[in-house]
RNA sequence: GUGGACGUAGCUCAGUUGGUUAGAGCAUCAGAUUGUGGUUCUGAGGGUCGUGGGUUCGAGCCCCAUCUUCCACCCCA
């Protein structure tokens, strides 16, 4: 056997990498909590019909399935094993997947558990999830999601919501964001006065490029896929809209004003901008081209892309009015929002933006200096530990060197000396490791000390 | 899923047209220092060169396969 390995796109966590990790976990929680979003957990797994067919035919490929349990080859169709269809095997060979989000499991919940539930549903979930992708930087196999939504409400004060939690979570972290919105009702009406309504999907995953490729690149898209030069001409108006939020909106209204669902996506993103506004946030930017492939999304778009840092979007989300509709319970309005954990971290990291206290395991040190001495160290450190400070005594009495490089290491700010002389009378040394200085404490006033 | 690049010590990398025993810096450990650390000096350990085959008298180097990581597309957090 060669050196052991764990498998494509996921990852090992180190203790300074979890310490990161729960700093990014906790704020995100803490912004969830205040405003009154609940957690739930679901399974790493689901039926396979609970998952299929709701990220479309790529989504499909990517999902993780779960082959059954036992022989599972025992009840393969014989014409689907021979002619090696892959599609038809997997209904006989497999019915569990891993999930693939926390939208649909959320979605599946709501619809199982409906009765229990008051609505409107605040919850929010901090979950792994699984796709079979090809990884490369920020983007990963088994990833965490932080997802937020409330479901049971169509009230546009849940959009500004969301953008406020943002607004907040990354200002917490200390991330400079620009919180990109846009509304998929627009979108319709974009595609309703090109008169190619019924191809919605093909342009706005071209213009959802816009930024990436150039106009002439969307255009040369919309060709390949088939759409008409005097159609394209009538959205050239639409990707060169510029100005402030209301400037652009104000002129997409006289574009659109033909378009009954257009209008009304101009009325609800204006309306949720005046929600912000009362909030005072103000890095939202209406992007007129932010579509996301997600085709679940009925209103608004909401995306997050950091400002300093070259990487995909760290949050994502939006309205979905019929997500709970796949499973049998209609008029269930939603809307939320995802936090990507892992390249929240990928940009914390390469700002440097990691608090140095989140490394910081251990509060003070005490130094061994052997058996004798050890006996007032444990009656220390349990004092300590009772008094909520977290403590710990060196293994053996090696020299201080090593004990001090020790601390060092584990970032711990202070190291208490109790050798012979400060056994007998009652005053420990306690050293602050960055500074140098030394000061003698009484085990009270130390535990006072210690305590903030 | 399609196309491409990389892989040498724990980390970052040298390694000539294929030629004896594969190197450096950092890190680790030990000593200089038996109650005071991050500096300095000295020394030590650590690699079947990602893995498996092939070509060759001889492979870290050439060929094939495979795995990983990275890049572009696709898609997305």
């Amino acid at each position: 056997m060669s050196s052991p390995s764990i498998p494509k796109g996921t990852r090992d966590f180190s203790p300074l990498e979890m310490a990161r990790r729960n700093y990014i976990f906790d704020t995100i929680k803490s912004i969830f909590k205040l405003h009154a979003y609940q957690p739930i957990e679901t399974p790493s797994m689901e039926n396979l019909t609970t998952l299929m067919g709701k990220y479309g035919d790529e989504g499909d490929k990517l999902l993780f399935k779960i082959l059954n349990s036992g022989n599972y080859l025992a009840n393969v169709d014989n014409e689907a094993y021979e002619s090696k269809d892959a599609g038809k095997l997997l209904k006989n060979i497999s019915e569990k997947g891993l999930r693939y989000d926390l939208t649909v499991p959320f979605a599946r919940y709501v619809v199982q558990h409906h009765n229990e539930i008051t609505f409107p549903f605040k919850r929010y979930q901090i979950q792994p999830v699984w796709r079979a992708d090809r990884p490369q930087k920020g983007r990963y196999r088994e990833f965490y999601q932080c997802d937020v939504d409330v479901i049971g409400s169509n009230s546009l004060l849940y959009e500004a919501e969301m953008l406020s939690i943002a607004n907040e979570i990354f200002d917490k972290l200390g991330i400079k964001v620009n919180i990109l919105l846009n509304n998929r009702k627009i979108l319709s009406g974009i595609a309703e006065i090109l008169g190619e309504a019924a191809r919605i999907t093909d342009i706005t995953v071209a213009i959802d490029k816009l930024d990436k490729i150039g106009k002439e690149g969307v255009n040369k898209e919309l060709i390949e896929k088939g759409l008409s030069q005097s159609t394209i001409d009538k959205l050239q108006p639409i990707l060169e809209l510029s100005g402030s939020n209301t400037e652009k909106l104000d002129q997409l209204k006289k574009i659109l004003e033909k378009s009954e669902i257009g209008l009304k996506g101009i009325e609800e993103i204006k309306e949720v901008i005046n929600y912000t506004r009362i909030l005072g946030i103000n890095n939202i930017a209406v992007d007129l081209t932010l579509a996301r492939g997600l085709n679940y999304y009925t209103g608004a778009i909401i995306e997050v892309k950091a400002n300093d840092v070259q990487m995909g979007s760290i949050s994502g989300g939006g309205r979905y009015d019929d997500l709970t509709g796949i499973f049998g319970l209609k008029n269930m309005s939603g809307v939320g929002i995802s936090f990507g954990a892992d390249r929240i971290y990928d940009v914390l990291n390469e700002l440097h933006k990691f608090p140095d206290s989140t490394e910081q395991a251990t509060k003070v040190l005490l130094v061994n200096f052997g058996k004798s001495e050890e006996v007032i160290c444990l009656q220390v450190l349990q004092k300590l530990h009772r008094a909520n400070i977290p403590a710990e005594l060196y293994p053996s009495a090696a020299k201080m060197k090593k004990q001090f490089g020790y601390a060092d290491d584990k970032k711990i700010p202070y190291t208490l000396i109790i050798g012979e002389t400060e056994a007998n009378s009652g005053q420990y040394q306690l050293k602050n490791m960055s500074t140098g200085e030394q000061e003698k404490y009484e085990i009270n006033d130390l535990i006072k000390k210690l305590s903030y």
